[in-house]
DNA sequence: TTAAACTTTCAGAAAATACTGAAAGTTCAG
DNA sequence: CTGAACTTTCAGTATTTTCTGAAAGTTTAA
């Protein structure tokens, strides 16, 4: 495998952003050199590309497993395991953001449901149940909606994009057909 | 202010999500007390509730007004600031949003954008800018639409969540008009 | 001015997180 | 079986991040 200051660049940026998308620097690291080298790479490879040792890699490998973001490969003679990114660049991102949403929203919502169901005790408890049931309705809709849009085709999800704001005409056209009727 | 132990539970909750949600376990747990509790609080307080030094308070106050999400409020015949937070449930999260943008994706569109410039020097670079190549565009398409968005009343977007997969359809009504003309 | 009532800063300490490498575990060809 | 070729685990260490509290800075009333 061939790394050059331009491919190096790529994965030691990924490196510094890892902690941000959720995972750490390492991690990180080795998730961007799988995307950026074509052929899979075997631990070992991993290990002397990142300077990092090999006990680092498996778990690094594992945390990206738990993401569902690689995959792993055999090679006819050889024992050794070949990991590459799992499925398309769109897929990626998709994984990253369910993933996302089941680590950072879901473990909230599931509070505020439990903080919701007996009624308050004064008026401070009042208001904070009055906010939690914000917080919960807004989080709900929004994770109800990702949900519909990860069951639209790419292609659509493509229109939808480019439409941008310009939805906005097309339902107000959809509602006044209907007010016609 | 009174702290029972359903609102307790929700200022801790706050402090172990605070670093999947970008920022660290104090930083949360301020920012949930302050959403939680009705009335502005001083710094001394916040640092009373939440049994933290007073100049932890000042740094985490000084981090979430980086991201937007407190106001400071003044009491006549009082000196000290009060902390409330900024704006609706739903305009918090759109700034959770968008400042994540900033931090996790920004930087990388830029570093992509700069490393798609020179032309590939051998056919290892070559595959590395397709890919480079496919997450610029990824990003970028996302980003467009999220500010496509962020110019849509609340209410349309209500709607729009609301339709969820729906839009598919009207989009194809949509399509059908324009061939018909 | 002065000093009281605040807020901010920051060096050092504490806590949390990540990494290493050796040992233990697994798999499989012979 | 056996042992070679791997992978995983985990105790101890290194690194990074967060927190404290004392000192410095700021503001305002008198």
């Amino acid at each position: 495998m061939m790394i050059t200051p331009k491919i190096e660049a790529f994965v030691m940026h990924c490196g510094e952003m890892g902690s941000r998308w959720g995972f750490n620097r390492t991690v990180g690291q080795m998730y961007g050199l799988l995307i950026i080298i074509e052929t899979p790479l075997s631990a070992i490879q991993i290990s002397e590309a990142l300077n990092i040792s090999r006990g680092n890699v498996s778990m690094g490998i594992k945390e990206l497993q738990s993401w569902r973001l690689v995959q792993v490969q055999h090679k006819p003679k050889d024992r050794k395991e070949y990991y590459s990114p799992a499925g398309s660049i769109w897929e990626m991102a998709t994984r990253v953001f369910e993933e996302r949403r089941k680590r950072e929203v879901d473990p909230t919502l599931s509070l505020l449901r439990d903080k919701l169901l007996d009624s308050p005790a004064n008026p401070a408890e009042a208001y904070a149940q009055q906010k939690m049931h914000e917080i919960h309705d807004l989080l709900e809709n929004v994770t109800h909606w990702a949900d519909e849009l990860k069951t639209m085709s790419p292609e659509k999800l493509h229109t939808l994009m480019k439409l941008g704001a310009g939805v906005s005409k097309i339902i107000s056209l959809k509602d006044k057909l209907i007010k016609v009727k």
